[in-house]
DNA sequence: AGTTCCATGTCGCGG
DNA sequence: CCGCGACGTGGAACT
C-alpha cells in the first residue's frame, strides 16, 4: 500500500462528472491498484476514488487513473508532506454472523411464528426469477410465499409480487398467498403490502434467537 | 487525522457482529472521530468501520470505540509498523453535476420538452407510495406524471407504475398518464412502458443544459 | 460476462 | 429526527 499526503485537486469524469478544489488529503493506492481520494472527515467513504482494475499513470505532479470503462480520475498534487509505501500482506477477510440469512434460518426452524399449523415445505424454493426464501402450508393447506427481510422496504414487497406471480401459474401448488417478514416493516411498504393482499409481519429476531439458544441448551 | 498501521483483530459488535483475524491492517482515525480499518486491496470500502460520533479510548494495545446507538469497535494491536500524525484541515467538499437532480431542476423548468403545452403542477408530487418527480398537465388538461431517471431501467418504469395506480385512484386528478425520462431508456425498460402505455423519452443532458446557461446569459 | 439481490449500505432531502 | 429514494451505489453469489 502506498500513503500520499498532499495538496491536491481532484476530476473525475465517468458516470458523473465531480471536481474537489485544492486541499489537504489522503491519496491511498492499495495493492490491488485501487486508488482512494480521503478529507480528514467526513465518515469512512472517500471523497473520491477508483476501483480496480485501473491503470495508473503518473507524469510528474500529475495522475492519471483509467479503468476499462473509460471512466477517469485525475489527481493534481501540489505540495507533498508526506510520502510513504508499506508490504502488509493477504488479508485473512471478516467474519459475519447475524445478516438476513441467519434470520431466515431461525425463521426456517420455528414457521408457526407466522400462524398455527403453518409447515415449511422448503427454504430457498426456486422460481424463474430467483429463490423464494420460504414456502410454506399453512392450517387451511393453502401454500404460503414468505419473503424475509432485515428491513421491510418496497422493494422487498415488489419481489415478493414477482414471485408470487410465477408460483400462481404452479398449478400443483397455486393458490399462493404471500407473507412478507422483516424486523422491521417502513410504511410505504405496509401501504403498499396490503394494497396487494400481501400480509406483513415484524419478526423480532433477538426473541427468535433467545428460543434457539434455549432449543440449543436443551441438546 | 491519524494513521497507523500494524498487526491487529479487530471485533464488530453492532448491527452484526463480525470478526478480523490477525494481520498487518491500516487504521486511520479522521478528525470527526471516525474510525477505519483498511486491507491492502479489496476495494476503497474498509473492512471494519466506526462513524462518527463515538469515543475512542485507547488502553495499551486495546483501542474500544463506542457510539451512541451501542454499536463497539474493538481493535487489539500487536507489532506497530508505523505510525503518524497529521493536519489537514478543512476540505472545500465535492462539486457534482450531471445527477438526477440536475436532471429533474432542468427538466421541472422546461416541461414544454415533454410536448407542446405542457405545464408544471409541481415538483414531487407526494403519493402514499413516495413522491412523483413531475406533476404535469398536457395541452389537452390531461394529468401527466412523470418519472425522470438518469439510467432509464425497468425498476424505474415499475416506480412509474405504482405511482399511476395510485395516482389514478385520485379523482381530482385522474385520469392520469405517464412519461418516462431519461438520457438513455434500456430496450427491456422501452418493452415494458410500452406495454403499459407509458411514453418513454430519452433526453439530453448536454442540451438541457446548454438552453439553461443561454437562458442564465440573457439576464 | 450478465443478472439478481444484500448491505453495519451511505448520503441527502423534505416533512 | 424520521421517512424515503438515489447512489459513480459496492460486492457476492449464481447462471
Amino acid at each position: 500500500m502506498r500513503i500520499r499526503v498532499a495538496q491536491c485537486t481532484v476530476r473525475y469524469e465517468g458516470r458523473l462528472n465531480a471536481y474537489l478544489p485544492e486541499a489537504t488529503r489522503l491519496v491511498m493506492v492499495k495493492a490491488d491498484g485501487c486508488v482512494a481520494v480521503h478529507a480528514d472527515g467526513g465518515a469512512y467513504k472517500p471523497l473520491n476514488w477508483m476501483n480496480a482494475p485501473n491503470t495508473l499513470s503518473e507524469e510528474g505532479d500529475v495522475w492519471t487513473v483509467l479503468n476499462p470503462k473509460g471512466e477517469k480520475l485525475i489527481i493534481e498534487f501540489g505540495e507533498i508532506h508526506f510520502e510513504t509505501a508499506l508490504e502488509m500482506g493477504e488479508d485473512p477477510g471478516l467474519q459475519k454472523d447475524g445478516v438476513e440469512l441467519e434470520l431466515q434460518r431461525l425463521l426456517a426452524e420455528r414457521p408457526e411464528t407466522f400462524g398455527e399449523g403453518m409447515t415449511l415445505i422448503r427454504r430457498e424454493y426456486p422460481t424463474p426469477i430467483g429463490p423464494v426464501d420460504l414456502l410454506c402450508r399453512d392450517a387451511e393447506e393453502m401454500t404460503v410465499a414468505i419473503e424475509i427481510k432485515r428491513r421491510g422496504e418496497i422493494d422487498g414487497v415488489e419481489q415478493l409480487t414477482r414471485y408470487l406471480e410465477f408460483l400462481n401459474r404452479e398449478p400443483r401448488i397455486a393458490p399462493v398467498r404471500g407473507i412478507f417478514a422483516a424486523q422491521v416493516v417502513k410504511p410505504q411498504a405496509r401501504v403498499l403490502a396490503e394494497d396487494r393482499d400481501i400480509e406483513w409481519v415484524e419478526v423480532d429476531y433477538e426473541k427468535l434467537k433467545g428460543i434457539d439458544s434455549d432449543v440449543m441448551r436443551l441438546f
